[in-house]
DNA sequence: CTGATAGTTAGCGACATGGTTAACCATTCG
DNA sequence: CGAATGGTTAACCATGTCGCTAACTATCAG
């Protein structure tokens, strides 16, 4: 098994998980998936303030879900997938739950509509 | 493909998120995993009050992580999968994204210690 | 040097969260 | 009935979050 979370940082999932429970910072993390950004670029598509975004991912740097790269006067930010990892071994356990449970329900429902 | 969140259960992916921000809520989460359990047999772990534990519950509730069931004077929890599975179905695309590129990483990594 | 551009920090107000203790239902038991 | 049990609700306090505007720092261009 390999361990996901480094050394560097520590395992602190409340952090992700509240980092996680607003709108405007998973689809900053979406945005993200598609490749770097600089903070102007990510703020354009919202319709908050750009103080706003940069709290925002300031909360998104400090859950370790997203590295910045000071380049000059633009600071480029970019997907750090370890965090999302920490998230989805986290619910391990539980994927097994329903994979014995869950999909019987589906399949039930399935057959009878 | 299922649709994994049912027409009473509205995708409020940030609720989920939020309420599993707290380490007390995700041991609850836990605890409740290994089979139903009523408030008062899962607040005796924990140091913090009852009444804390009964707004911890309300909150999971609310985020429909949990359902509960008033027998008598007692109240019967149970996990509720579904909304899990929506975290789940969210984590989904960043999983195709650490499959592809982080595990290489992750091969790099274990080939050159 | 000057001005424009990229972004953060400061300060404020409104509201949410998480904990406490005390009081309050509601149910069971003798 | 009266008392104990299971749990929630109320009131309060400290702290955190999220938005705003205004002001600031830093870099690039001319």
């Amino acid at each position: 098994m390999v361990n996901h979370s480094l050394p560097g940082a520590p395992r602190d999932l409340s952090g992700v998980f509240a980092a996680l429970a607003h709108p405007t910072r998973r689809a900053i993390v979406a945005a993200l998936a598609r490749g770097e950004a600089t903070a102007g670029e990510l703020a354009a598509p919202f319709e908050v303030s750009l103080p706003a975004i940069s709290r925002h991912l300031k909360a998104l740097e400090k859950a370790a879900l997203v590295t910045r790269e000071v380049r000059g006067r633009t600071h480029v930010l970019r997907l750090d997938l370890r965090s999302l990892r920490e998230v989805d071994d986290w619910l391990e356990p539980y994927r097994q739950a329903w994979e014995t449970r869950l999909d019987r329900l589906d399949t039930y429902l399935e057959e009878n509509p």
